[in-house]
DNA sequence: AGCATTTCTGGAAACGTTTACGACGGAGCC
DNA sequence: GGCTCCGTCGTAAACGTTTCCAGAAATGCT
């Protein structure tokens, strides 16, 4: 394997002047440093990952965690890979590179990041499904590791994330469904004790009281985010008396399954029962009728994300705490509740 | 940051002792070892990852190159998130470290890899989604990057890769469906240009041949692996004269659109439509009738790829070959072909 | 007791890189 | 011509760890 000894020894300089001349660093003739990265070029020459990283204190690679095992997680839709793609873009400019780091879920996940933060194998991480109470983030604060969490969470401090509208959301779609008239709304929430399920469900039950529409702890279902899940949905909907005429969904991946089971009791959405899914997602374009939901740009997000993680290393002070939002796109799985 | 150097300090012992008593080496007192493992988990010692990278020439880590931005990857079931779990809890035994490498589907997958093998972050690779002709194999195998492929390629050479049996499955199912009686079956195969998408369709053509059964390409569907997908190759079915009276999915996440597609027409899947996916999934229990399949074990066949993965280090010799077998499982969703 | 052997420990080199510093040459200036 | 200064390059230390080697202490043997 070239290393930049043998290149060094190849073009008769030392070492020192080869590897300023590679970094782009002053001290270094034009012509010399033309001549040693043609010959790295030619010799295929690539730095060694640990001697940089050993020498400079820092990776250059940042770590995104994520849960295995959990369906919610990667599993459902191409969010997150839409989101990586746009984070790899942004630190690729930056000369970065992403792992991803799968953690357990069976594992302690206090575990498997301290044995990330340990090996100093990354320069930062990105955490993603904060809990209400996450003791990742208070274990990382301390650790003095930099971070960026997708989702908040109640541990108190001045941590950076970016999460997206959830109140926002529940509040615009419980204030469509009552200007038309709409009473009685059902909501779907992670059964997982995530973050965004709290934040979403105060935001409904905000709403609703706002709204003065019925408030009814019974609306509030807890379902796994999954097309059968969604099948949950509706079984659940159709056992209520009285019945509600409009279901609020956490993740749009869970409408296929509302659907075909409204299918099966002769229902139709829509007309029966109106379905508002989170986010608006060309993936379930098949979907008749049309799901109405929230615009979410996944390629601006994953920018936003990718730069404020890119940031984290340079600037730790003042730290980015960002909610994203959301537009509501309607569609005609969203019409005035059925006469009584 | 307390390094090995600190630790040594405090224990008024040499570094080299210390390194020795972490690393269970012989040539140490078993007084001392316990007294610098009672430190070292006091002062919350973590080897630093580059150091040891670069003294011993490897990294103890393995990566898994994952391509971002097409659904078929990760998106669409928990296969991949299974299969990682399992991964890692063989790799977590060996003391390895398992990291995803996102590949964006709009980069050149080579540069990709060969920054990867050049930068040395990872001792071996496991790639996916391997090509009918893959360049990515040549390179690694030229490179003497030690990696395993999951999928086959007509790519020559004595590389080592582990598949699922594809051409078993299409050939059993199509028995299956033969021996009852079915003399048109339809087949979904992927769109992409992956290696498996033409195993599949070779041991699907393989068994019709044998079986004496209606030959015909337009019976051999190509789409993307998705609910979409199926809801399409639903919709072709239905178009076709005559219909064919099953249907071979490459994927059983795709089910769900075909089912929904043929209860619009006021079909039944098994009685109108028998249909076979690939996989036998929890996930899709809520299908009815209940979708045939075949049983794969994922937290086998993960365990089995990581050993490969591991073994790839210790004995490049001898690469692993390895096709999957996969077994049926009959459900309701096959049935006798109706009456003409 | 004397020697050989074992057991334990310290010293130091090495992995591949970056970077502070010093050295050397030539050019410019008085 | 001697001085400074700048441009260019080589030298060497350092990052944190492992591992080879030698040395010291302790033990075993005759």
């Amino acid at each position: 394997m070239t290393g930049i000894k043998a290149l060094a020894r190849h073009l008769d300089l030392s070492i020192g002047t080869v590897s300023r001349a590679l970094n782009d660093k002053a001290d270094v003739s034009p012509a010399t440093r033309k001549r040693v990265l043609a010959a790295a070029r030619e010799l295929g020459y690539r730095p060694n990952h640990s001697g940089r990283a050993l020498r400079q204190g820092r990776t250059s690679t940042i770590g995104l965690v994520l849960e295995t095992g959990s369906p919610a997680s990667l599993a459902g839709d191409a969010f997150f890979m839409q989101l990586i793609d746009a984070m790899q873009e942004t630190f690729s400019a930056a000369g970065t590179d992403l792992v991803l780091l799968p953690c357990r879920s069976a594992d302690d996940p206090i575990e498997f990041l301290r044995r990330q933060v340990g090996r100093r194998m990354v320069d930062a991480l990105v955490i993603t499904a904060t809990r209400r109470q996450d003791p990742r983030i208070a274990m990382l604060v301390e650790e003095g590791m930099p971070f960026l969490a997708l989702g908040r969470s109640g541990t108190p401090g001045d941590w950076p994330w970016i999460d997206l509208d959830f109140e926002g959301v529940a509040d615009r779609a419980v204030a469509e469904l009552a200007a038309l008239g709409h009473r009685r709304i059902a909501l779907v929430a992670p059964r997982k004790e995530v973050n965004l399920a709290h934040v979403w469900m105060d935001g409904y039950r905000a709403a609703i009281r706002r709204h003065g529409l019925e408030e009814h702890e019974g609306l509030m279902l807890r379902l796994s985010v999954s097309e059968n899940g969604g099948r949950q949905a509706a079984e659940a909907v159709l056992g209520m008396d009285p019945r509600p005429t409009a279901l609020l969904l956490v993740s749009e991946m869970m409408a296929p399954g509302v659907y075909a089971r409204l299918g099966e009791a002769g229902l139709e959405p829509g007309r029966d029962l109106s379905v508002i899914g989170f986010r608006r997602n060309p993936q379930l374009g098949f979907l008749r009728p049309e799901l109405a939901g929230f615009a979410l740009d996944l390629r601006a997000l994953g920018t936003a994300v990718g730069e404020a993680a890119l940031g984290l290393a340079v600037s730790p002070a003042d730290p980015v705490r960002l909610v994203w939002p959301m537009d509501y796109v309607p569609a005609a799985s969203v019409r005035p509740p059925p006469a009584e």
